[in-house]
RNA sequence: CGGGGCGUGGCGCAGUUCGGCAGCGCGCGCGGUUUGGGACCGCGAGGUCGCCGGUUCAAAUCCGGCCGCCCCGACCA
């Protein structure tokens, strides 16, 4: 039998990252800006990221955040205060330093976070114990000057959302700060249908000033873990040095407890690479720009009515994305190529053969099976698919996750499953972070995340074999 | 930032060894025939050969410098 399919983008497995970033291109999802680590969101891969907003932005508002918008520059001696933060960021920091012909009197950074500028307007806004909390998300982007870059999952200018809240005390911070985590965990795996692991960062992984780091870890399709998101419990550093106090009921003057937490258009990348296939992208329904892609097959002889049918099959699906590819110029076989290499989780073939059956033809991205739906049961049918397809991908992707899940017991079992296999990896850590870079040095894996739900340690740490303090989840990352 | 590879019409590439008319496939435009897994025929448009400099009668090709992209490693959402 002659080649199915048309070759056009890269082996998924011989060579992933240029599988990926023929996705991107190919997708139109994103192409390359004239801009140094660049990329320009094109209209097909913003639609999947506005539709991802408004459901995380709805979660966010179900908590009490609110939306507002912060400057995108950053005077100098504002982001200098907290010495941690400051020094973390320092050399990924682009610097306005004129204004046409002038120089500036001081210097602004480019935000590349907006913990100093946000927390210098709660100082002026909070007053007493009665203004807290102080719950403020911005949906921006920000700037990082990246040595290496790659679309989407690290960019110079990245699109995000920053939430960033004002406590009372620590409890209440601490709480939101895990309020928010659950928020990214469940849609992560609700929405987006990717399994994340919710954990705590190490001290050597955690965010530049934060006390505590949490994140939700993804595994990609080649083994290697990407942070999807993260949740930051501040302390009240940032409040020291930026002078947000307040008085509390008991008379004394407080500093504010602070979080913040952040995801950006990375996830577009986890989307790629969880659930996309040797044919491209694999969409789940929830984030699709199309849901359905209708592609005719209208031989000149039928062409008015099959197109009119299709119109009609069109319309009567209500409440979904649908798309109806009605161009002449290509045929059939190039529309069915394209609409699976840009991920459309349903796609119904209607041509004379079906006219007469009375039926379309129904086929589903994720497993490609094709089978005939009555007419009067297109809609009904459709709606049961999606809804079957966002939780296939989600299984599909969890059973991946399984599969490539390993315990180590030493730094040379850890070794030998990462050339192997890759994957997660758990094993035992005494909680010193010398062993932990020496891990890394070794094998080029860090520890990810101190998961949540992990059962009590046992046995030893797998560099210097003390008993083990935590069990650490290891993996090579982006 | 280190190691490797690559820059030639929109995309993928040949040509570079050994200097001598810039080519091929796809795509694009027009006309015609076509439509159930990337249709076919004909005509046509489109290139400062990444950039700057040098050698030469003559440079995509040789020399020097620079820039960009990709892959693999050290830092990050």
């Amino acid at each position: 039998m002659e080649r199915e399919y048309v070759e056009q983008i890269a082996d998924r497995e011989d060579s992933f990252s240029q599988w990926y970033l023929d996705v991107v291109l190919r997708a139109e999802l994103a192409d390359y800006a004239p801009v140094r680590g660049c990329m320009v969101f094109r209209p097909y891969g913003y639609r999947i990221w506005e539709l991802a907003q408004a459901d995380l932005d709805r979660r966010f508002k179900e908590t009490g955040v609110q939306n507002a918008y912060f400057p995108l520059l950053i005077p100098e001696s504002i982001f200098k205060k907290e010495a941690e933060h400051i020094e973390g960021f320092a050399p990924e920091v682009a610097w306005v330093t004129h204004a046409g012909q002038e120089q500036l009197a001081e210097r602004y950074l480019v935000r590349p976070t907006s913990e100093t500028i946000i927390g210098t307007m709660y100082a002026k806004w909070i007053q007493s114990y009665r203004d807290l909390p102080v719950l403020i998300n911005q949906w921006c982007s920000v700037m990082r000057w990246e040595r290496r870059t790659v679309p989407f999952l690290r960019t110079t200018e990245f699109l995000w959302q920053e939430g960033h809240t004002a406590h009372r005390d620590e409890a209440d911070a601490r709480e939101r700060t895990m309020m928010m985590l659950e928020v990214y965990r469940a849609f992560l795996e609700d929405f987006l249908a990717i399994p994340v692991v919710p954990g705590r960062k190490t001290p050597n992984e955690k965010f530049a000033g934060a006390v505590d780091t949490y994140s939700v870890e993804a595994l990609m399709g080649n083994g290697r873990a990407l942070q999807a998101a993260t949740s930051h419990y501040l302390g009240d550093g940032f409040a020291r040095v930026l002078g947000i106090d307040f008085l509390d009921a008991d008379g004394q003057r407080k500093y504010v407890h602070m979080t913040s937490f952040g995801l950006s258009w990375r996830v577009i990348g986890a989307l790629i690479m969880v659930h996309g296939d040797d044919r491209g992208l694999v969409l789940p329904p929830s984030v699709a720009p199309y849901q359905v892609v209708i592609v005719p097959i209208a031989p000149e002889a039928v062409r008015d009515q099959v197109l009119g049918e299709a119109r009609r099959l069109a319309d009567g699906l209500g409440g979904v994305r649908v798309h109806l590819d009605d161009r002449p110029e290509y045929t059939p076989g190039w529309k069915f190529n394209e609409w699976e290499l840009r991920g459309v989780p349903i796609r119904l073939e209607l041509g004379p053969r079906d006219l007469e059956a009375g039926q379309a033809v129904l086929v589903r991205r994720d497993d490609g099976r094709r089978r005939p739906v009555p007419l009067a049961q297109v809609a009904e049918t459709v709606q049961r698919e999606l809804a079957a397809m966002q939780g296939d991908l989600y299984r599909r992707a969890a059973r991946f996750r399984e599969e490539n899940t390993h315990e180590a017991a030493g730094v040379d079992q850890l070794e030998a499953i990462l050339q192997d296999r890759r994957g997660f990896i758990y094993a035992g850590w005494c909680g010193d972070g010398a062993c932990e870079l020496a891990v890394k040095e070794r094998t080029g894996a860090t520890i990810r995340c101190l998961p949540l739900d992990a059962p009590a340690p046992s046995g030893n740490c797998l560099h210097c074999g003390r008993p083990a303090q935590h069990r650490a989840l290891f993996a090579r990352a982006y």
